[in-house]
Parts: C-alpha cells; sequence; structure tokens
RNA sequence: GGGCCGGUGGUCUAGCGGUUAGGACGUCGCGCUUACAACGCGGAGAUCGACGGUUCAAAUCCGUCCCGGCCCA
C-alpha cells in the first residue's frame, strides 16, 4: 500500500474525483430542517460580461472557508450561488464583439440584439460555473439563480412599484451623467473621476453696449459658450463691481447676456468671472436655479454630444466635442476675442464602461431617494448589528453613506428589466405597475405605451440576499436562511452593491441582509501592479487549476499574504502552496505506513500519563493551543492567521519535530507499549489536522484522510476538531523546548565546527539548573539521535570536558561537542555570543540605574528587568571562563 | 480641492507602550540521513520612512514633514 502512493501529490488525479463525491453526496444542498445554528451566504453574482478572474477566486475561497468551517461545526449551512446579466457592461462587451465583425449593435432589430446578448450570456455562464466547480466551492447548485430568471425579474418590478407608490420613486429632469459613447444616462458611481490636463482660455464677451473692452471669463469648454446665458461674478468682488448689471454679446453670436452675481463663485479661477452654461455644467444649474430670472436655454449638445440647435452657428453644427473645441478656439482667435490661454489641471469624469468623457446634461430620468433608506443602515452599522471587517472601512462606508445623492437608475440601453411604468396614450398619465396592466387606472383607455427604457442592473442586484431566496413570497429558506450570515466580497462594490443592499434589506424585509461584511483585498502581480485583462497579467483560473491545482491556488490565495489587504499572487507564491501541500502529502503517507492495517479509527486523543514520551505530551498540548488560536483567528475574520497557524503546525511542530523525535517509538525500538502510544498520538494529530485544514484546501485532506483508518464516508461531512479534546500541558511544552534548544545548539557547533556528518562525535553538557539536568538525563536519546552525536554526558558544576571542544553558552546550560583535532581558531561564536550579550547586559543595567525607573515603572517590571540582568551576567561569566579555561584554544 | 489607509531585514508581512522586534519567501553554507531535494540542518540579514514631542520606558501614543496607495468631488 505505501508503494501505491507517490512522493508528490497529483492534483489532477484526486480533485475531480472528491468534487464528483461531494457532489453524489449532496454534501452541500441545504436543508430545511437544520440542527441548531444556521449560516448562510449570497455568492455576489458575478457578472455574466466576462468570465472569473482571480479576484473571485480569493473570494470565492475565502466564502469557501467559512462554508466548510461552519459545516463542520454542525450548522446548517446554505451558500447560494447565481449570475449577473450586468446590462450595460454586457451591452458593451456584445458590441464590441460586434465591431469587430463589422456589425453595429444599434443597428440591429431589438429582438437580434437581446438574441446576440443571450447567447454570450449563456456561453459566460456556462464558463462560471464549471469554474466555480474546478475551484471545488461548496455552494448549493440546487439554489442557483440568475438576476433576469423569473423570480428576480417579478421581485424587481415589485419593489419598483412599491417604492414608486411611496414616492421614493421619481420620474425628473434633472442634471445627470450622460454617456455620449454609449447614449444612456449614468449613475454617479459610474463616472471615474482623473486629472487630466486641459487649456484654460482667457476669452473676452465684449460689452453689449459696443463701448470698448468687455469681461475676460475663463473656460476649458469654449464650445459650449453657444450654451451661455450669463456671466456670474462674486458680488463682492472689487474687478467686477462696475460690470454688475451690464450685458455682455457672447463671441461668435448675436445674443447678448447679463452678468449677475453670485457668492457661490470662486474670485480666484481664472479672472474670477463664470460663464455660465446651465443646461451643461451642474455647478452652472446649481447657480441658474438661485437665478429665476434666468430661463432654461435649449441644449446644444445632443445625445452624441454633438453641437446642435438654433443657438449653434451654422458653421459649428454636428461637431463633435473635439473638433467643437478647435474650431471655437479658432474662431476665437481669429475674431480677436482670445486674451490668452493656460496649461491646466482638472478632474474629468469619464465613462467606466466606455471610457468617454461623462457629459452633465439635463435630461428626463428615473431616480430613487436613497436619502430615505439611508438611516436604518447607518444606525445598524453605529450600533454594530452589522460588522464591517476589516474595521478601518467603516469611515469610508459611512462617509457616503451620510452624502448620498438621488440614484439615477434608468438606462438608455436594450439589455436589463424594461422598467415597469406604462403611458396612457389618451390622457397621458403614468402608473407603475407588476403585470402589465390592461388599460389605463386613470382615463380607463386601453392604449398604454411602456417606458421604454430599462433599470439599472443594481437595481437588481441590491435585492439579492432576499431576491434569491423567494421573496416576496414567503418560503422555507427565507424563515430558514435569511438574513444572511456573511457577505465577502471586494471594496470596490461598497457603494454600489453593499451599501444599497443593506437600504433594500432595511426597506423590504425589515432587517439588515447580512450581519458581517468582509471585503477582501485586491491581487497584484508580483511586480506590484494590479491585475488586469488590459494588462494580460491576469491568469484565467481554471487554466491556473489545471496546471497548479486548485487547493495550492486556494492556499495561495489564502497565505502569506493578508486576504484583507491588496497582495501579490504569483509563482513564487503558488511554489509556496503548492510545497505545502506536498508537505502535507508526504506527512500522509509516512502516516499510513506506519499505522498497521485494522487501526481503530481516531475517535477521541489518546490518553497520557505523566510517565509518556515527552514529544507525545508536547504534540497534543501544542495541538490544543493551535486551534484554540484557529478558532479565534476564523471567528474574527482573520484567514491569513489562520492559514499562518496551521502552516506552522504542520510543517515545524508536526513534521520537523514531532515525527523526527518519535521515529524511535514508532519503528518499536522503544517497546510494544512506546509504538502504540506513539501511532495513537501521530493518528490523532494527523487526522484532527486533516479536519482543521479541510475547509482550506478540501481536496487534499479528504484524499489524505481516506488514506488513513477513519470514521465517516467524507471528511467533508466530519466535525470540526476541538481544542479540549486534547490537554495543554505547559510543563511539557518547556521541557520540550529546553530538549529541541539543545539539539539545535549541538547542530550549530556541528555546523560552526566543520565536524563531519557522518562522525557521532561525543557531547557534554552542563545544566543551567538541576531541573535542566533532569530534562536532558530523561530525554538524552532523543537529543542523541536528533543531533546526531554519539554520547550525551551531564557534566557535574566544576566539571570540565575532556579534549578539544567546541562551545556555547545558552539559557539552558553550557554545551561541548567533542573534536577529533583541536582547532587554533578563536571561539567565534562564543566571542560573538559575548558581544551581543554584555551589549544587552548593559543596556539593561543602564536601565536598572535609573533611579526614576526604579520609582516610577511597575515593580513587576523592575523585577524582571532584574532577573534579566542576571541572566545575562551568569552567561557572560560562563563564556568567560570557557574563553579562560584550560580547553581554550587548545 | 476634501478625506482615508499604509511605510518594519532583499520581498511580503506580525507586533501597536516595557519582546534578545516574530514569521513566510528569498539568500548563504553543509547535506540525496528509507515520508518529503517541491526536502533536511545551520547561518547571515532590520538603528521599525524623517524630524520633533509625551513618558521612567516608544516600532508601538501625539505633532509636522516626506514617500506610496485608495476613495470622494
Amino acid at each position: 500500500m505505501p508503494e501505491e502512493i507517490p512522493t508528490r501529490f497529483d492534483p489532477a488525479a484526486i480533485e475531480a474525483r472528491w468534487q464528483k463525491a461531494w457532489a453524489e453526496g449532496r454534501a452541500f444542498e441545504a436543508t430545511h430542517d437544520p440542527k441548531g445554528a444556521t449560516f448562510s451566504m449570497i455568492l455576489p453574482p458575478p457578472n455574466v460580461t466576462g468570465v472569473l478572474t482571480l479576484g473571485h477566486m480569493l473570494g470565492d475561497t475565502v466564502m469557501d472557508l467559512l462554508a466548510r468551517w461552519h459545516r463542520m461545526r454542525g450548522e446548517g449551512v446554505l451558500w447560494l450561488p447565481g449570475v449577473d446579466h450586468a446590462g450595460l457592461s454586457t451591452q458593451v462587451a456584445v458590441r464590441r464583439e460586434l465591431d469587430r465583425q463589422g456589425v453595429h449593435l444599434e443597428d440591429l432589430p431589438r429582438e437580434e440584439i437581446l438574441q446576440r446578448i443571450l447567447t454570450w450570456k449563456n456561453d459566460r455562464e456556462a464558463t462560471i460555473r464549471a469554474q466555480t466547480e474546478a475551484g471545488g466551492f461548496s455552494v448549493d447548485w440546487s439554489r442557483y439563480r440568475y438576476t433576469m430568471d423569473p423570480g428576480s425579474t417579478r421581485a424587481t418590478r415589485e419593489v419598483f412599484v412599491r417604492l414608486y407608490r411611496e414616492g421614493l420613486i421619481y420620474r425628473g429632469e434633472r442634471m445627470v451623467h450622460w454617456d455620449p459613447k454609449l447614449r444612456t444616462a449614468l449613475s454617479d458611481l459610474e463616472v471615474v473621476h482623473r486629472e487630466e490636463e486641459a487649456e484654460l482660455l482667457f476669452v473676452t464677451y465684449p460689452w453689449a453696449d459696443g463701448s470698448p473692452g468687455g469681461i475676460v471669463v475663463a473656460t476649458v469648454r469654449p464650445e459650449t459658450i453657444f450654451g451661455d446665458v450669463a456671466v456670474v461674478v462674486h458680488p463682492d468682488d472689487e474687478r467686477h463691481r462696475d460690470a454688475v448689471g451690464r450685458s455682455v454679446r457672447v463671441p461668435l453670436t448675436e445674443r447678448t447676456v447679463p452678468i449677475l452675481t453670485d457668492s457661490t463663485i470662486d474670485r480666484e479661477f481664472g479672472n474670477g468671472a463664470l460663464k455660465l452654461t446651465p443646461r451643461h455644467d451642474p455647478v452652472d444649474f446649481a447657480i441658474a436655479q438661485r437665478h429665476p430670472e434666468i430661463a432654461m436655454p435649449p441644449t446644444i449638445l445632443d445625445t452624441s454630444a454633438r453641437l446642435v440647435g438654433d443657438w449653434v452657428p451654422e458653421r459649428f453644427r454636428g461637431l463633435a466635442r473635439v473638433a467643437a473645441r478647435e474650431a471655437v478656439t479658432k474662431a476665437l482667435s481669429d475674431g480677436g476675442f482670445m486674451v490668452r490661454s493656460e496649461r491646466y489641471h482638472h478632474s474629468v469624469g469619464r465613462s467606466e464602461r466606455s471610457d468617454a468623457v461623462v457629459e452633465p446634461i439635463l435630461s428626463t430620468q428615473w431616480f430613487v431617494k436613497l436619502s430615505a433608506l439611508a438611516p436604518p443602515v447607518i444606525d445598524a452599522v453605529n450600533t454594530g448589528e452589522v460588522r464591517i471587517h476589516p474595521e478601518r472601512w467603516v469611515r469610508t462606508f459611512h462617509r457616503w453613506m451620510e452624502n448620498l445623492q438621488d440614484w439615477c437608475i434608468s438606462r438608455q440601453v436594450v439589455w436589463g428589466h424594461p422598467i415597469p411604468v406604462y403611458f396612457c396614450d389618451s390622457c397621458h398619465a403614468t402608473q407603475a405597475s407588476v403585470d402589465a396592466p390592461v388599460r389605463c387606472e386613470h382615463c380607463g383607455g386601453i392604449h398604454l405605451t411602456q417606458d421604454p427604457d430599462v433599470l439599472d442592473t443594481w437595481f437588481t442586484s441590491w435585492l439579492w440576499p432576499f431576491v434569491t431566496m423567494g421573496w416576496p413570497e414567503t418560503t422555507g429558506d427565507l424563515a430558514h436562511y435569511y438574513p444572511t450570515s456573511v457577505l465577502v466580497t471586494g471594496r470596490d462594490i461598497m457603494f454600489f452593491w453593499v451599501a444599497r443592499m443593506l437600504m433594500a434589506g432595511f426597506k423590504f424585509t425589515g432587517t439588515a441582509p447580512f450581519s458581517d461584511v468582509y471585503f477582501t483585498g485586491m491581487l497584484r502581480d508580483e511586480t506590484g501592479r494590479k491585475m488586469s485583462k488590459h494588462l494580460g497579467n491576469s491568469p484565467d483560473p481554471l487554466a491556473l487549476i489545471g496546471e497548479r491545482g486548485a487547493d495550492t491556488l486556494r492556499f495561495a490565495v489564502l497565505h502569506p499574504n493578508p486576504v484583507d489587504q491588496d497582495g501579490p499572487l504569483g509563482p513564487a507564491t503558488l511554489d509556496a502552496g503548492r510545497n505545502f501541500l506536498t508537505k502535507l502529502w508526504n506527512l500522509g503517507r509516512f502516516a499510513s505506513t506506519h499505522l498497521p492495517d485494522g487501526t481503530e479509527p481516531a475517535l477521541r486523543a489518546p490518553t497520557l500519563t505523566p510517565g509518556s514520551a515527552l514529544e507525545n505530551r508536547w504534540i497534543l498540548s501544542r495541538w490544543h493551543s493551535t486551534v484554540r488560536s484557529l478558532d479565534e483567528a476564523l471567528s474574527a475574520f482573520e484567514f491569513t492567521r489562520a492559514a499562518s497557524l496551521l502552516y506552522g503546525f504542520v510543517w515545524h511542530d508536526l513534521a520537523d519535530r514531532y515525527v523526527e523525535a518519535s521515529k524511535d517509538a514508532l519503528r518499536g525500538t522503544r517497546g510494544a507499549a512506546a509504538q502504540r502510544e506513539a501511532r495513537e498520538v501521530l493518528h490523532f494529530v494527523l487526522e484532527r489536522t486533516l479536519r482543521a485544514l479541510h475547509p482550506m484546501v478540501p481536496h487534499v485532506t479528504e484524499a489524505l484522510w481516506h488514506l488513513l483508518p477513519h470514521d465517516g464516508e467524507l471528511l467533508t461531512l466530519a466535525a470540526w476538531p476541538r481544542a479540549d479534546e486534547a490537554p495543554a500541558d505547559a510543563n511539557s511544552e518547556t521541557s520540550a523546548e529546553l530538549v529541541f534548544d539543545a539539539i539545535r545548539t549541538y547542530r550549530n557547533l556541528r555546523a560552526e565546527g566543520g565536524i563531519a556528518i557522518a562522525s557521532l562525535p561525543v557531547a557534554y553538557v552542563r545544566p543551567a539548573s538541576p531541573a535542566d539536568a533532569t530534562v536532558y538525563a530523561a530525554e538524552s536519546e532523543t537529543i542523541r539521535r536528533l543531533a546526531r552525536i554519539g554520547e550525551l554526558r551531564l557534566l557535574a558544576a566544576r566539571e570540565e570536558p575532556p579534549g578539544s571542544t567546541a562551545r556555547a553558552v545558552t539559557t539552558g546550560g553550557e554545551f561541548f561537542l567533542a573534536r577529533a583535532t583541536p582547532s587554533g581558531e578563536p571561539e567565534e561564536g562564543l566571542a560573538k555570543e559575548r558581544v551581543k550579550l554584555a551589549g544587552l547586559l548593559d543596556k539593561t543595567r543602564e536601565r536598572l540605574s535609573d533611579p526614576t525607573f526604579r520609582s516610577r515603572a511597575p515593580p513587576h517590571v523592575v523585577a524582571e528587568a532584574e532577573e534579566k540582568a542576571r541572566d545575562l551576567s551568569e552567561r557572560v561569566r560562563k563564556i568567560d571562563d570557557l574563553l579562560a579555561g584550560p580547553a581554550a584554544g587548545s
């Protein structure tokens, strides 16, 4: 049997097998009779715009860790998967694809557009599912949902109608962000602001009465002068005092406009005079609102942001913004209006989806009054009813929540939920209705036209935690699993999604949709760049899993980079994950060869006695504290610490120390009883370690578990280990540390002294205390074997070792290792150690000699310092004795 | 323009008032010692961004500055 297990595990060979076993065992389907506690999560539905990235894998790994952990703790777990139609972004992706084929999406009939997008969606959806399955993520596929399935559609309409009837959704002419490339309105969040360089032009608006001169206005958008309705200055601005109330002529036109005052004008900007274009600038619009004497002008830009309308001189009509700007700039120069220009840096908003410069325009759209939904959310976060992890994001969250703008939810695209609003052709009344109405509720007319626009995708996504469980129906899932427990996502959608879900949860279900929010970091490549498809540094998860295995990828994202901070994921990190799994694999191989056929499952920890082998008592104690820390870390959402704890325990405690120390006993050279006990301890600790690691690396642990004697069908259904299964034992930990320190000291002396690996020199120790002497004596066999020495002899207080020796001093005593040939070399190690200790001793004594330290510091700190000084001076004295002693340099 | 977060060995990070500043990766030396060379053993490597301040005591608290990153307008 042992010969059949390869020294390197092959992820491909085991992962598919165990995924199949879990699926066949329906291990991840949530039941409606959970015993005791429940734990539920929605998987943030990935956009069908594309396929999963490594960033998704990071979130999925964290969620799977939580889901499996809670499942093993015996809780009823629901982890609900789904996908998001991602309206605008998917339409843009398909549009781009069609462009490559020479087809323009907007030229196709609506039905064909929908068909093309649907094909795209089905394709991506299948890939997303395959990726999620390949990762081994324990979602409940029987509850898979889609943001445009019948239930989601109905709930979306229901919510719209409710909010509309309450007056929280309204239709109005407002300043919105307009994407002139995609020709749709956008919400504030879909606009990305960046610093860009521009030309700031200083333009003279001549006096309307023909007197010489005029007022100089600074602008970066000369092409909008055709929409000007005034020039505005600050009321206290001395420079323009005489200009107020006069009129100027808009350059390149025959129109005259008044000079007005407004106290919001920035006197430092340009010349302190602002050209007012209220239809095409939010600031100007706000000023115009305060001046009723200003009539709203006609628009001068069409939906593609080209100059249009009677107010635009014919020669400029039809020009797009950049061309228009150049043409107008030239015309202003030629006409003598241009005073000067300068380079200017300012913030420019671009469409997140198309990268087009967003045009602020006055437009009729649908809005949600978010501010009405905010108070319970703000309260919930303040009171801790909803907890955000890591906590530092709470401030960011609050700042946004407290400055909510109305949410523009109408989009002028094809792909999305149609707005459930109908206009009567006869009386023009508006009605919102979940089901398409047969007649106008106002006049009874039967000719109704539905609003041509669709809803922002987030208007469905914000309902996800309860829509997926059947809302607005009353369902068993809602009763058992709502509200959900944790939401794991990236902080890039904190406002887009998390905040809005909280608002929707309180509004429609009366409760927070989840009690904890965990934000993961962002993955970077090894040079620190963000991973993106654009840079080509974002590997395809499916390919990576095929190459390295899902468990390797999962462990790599959990360790060693903190999951909640941005961190690199590259070959080195993946190698580290793979190496760890290989280590674990070989530990399993080792154990399986040392557990004879017919070994009973490790149902409980072996009962040890004070006479049991030190390493057995020690490893069980280490196991105890590891599990305790592990539970703490997982409960505190410290996933990286959890992974590090197990990494260190498996590699350093279990493999490096325990297995090496217990090999004699396992081979039977210490007798049958010792062998039995060692087998039991090794079996217990490894079996429980596999359980503890299972939520992080489910496949390899499941495979290894089946190689060991075990109880039950699947590890994934096994119980989570409990720290109190094995006792904490501080004495055994202290003694074991002493033994391992002695071993390290001898190994170091061997390396420093250049003593051949094959030789088995005699070693001596002069213990620092009688208690230490007892430990060395009892564990001399282990020390001897692991330090590769022939014999360990304990020296009495003044006894000197014979012959030439390499020497070292530690807190545990003075150590000597026999050398075949005397060395004339100075005792480098000792001398170096002396310098270090003497430095520390000086610092400590200095502190102790300070009277204020003795009077102000707490007594235990003073006592500790005194103890430290005693210990250091003792060790320095021992080193001095050795350096001066008979064996020195002989 | 406003705000937030972070600067700890070559890299990533833990620690957040008395620690010999911990770990991982990398690096150097020795070793294919029958679980594992994707490994073992040992070592070297950090005046904790800079300057002030508080304190008996500062990587840790406060202030200013510098450098990264992010969010909002």
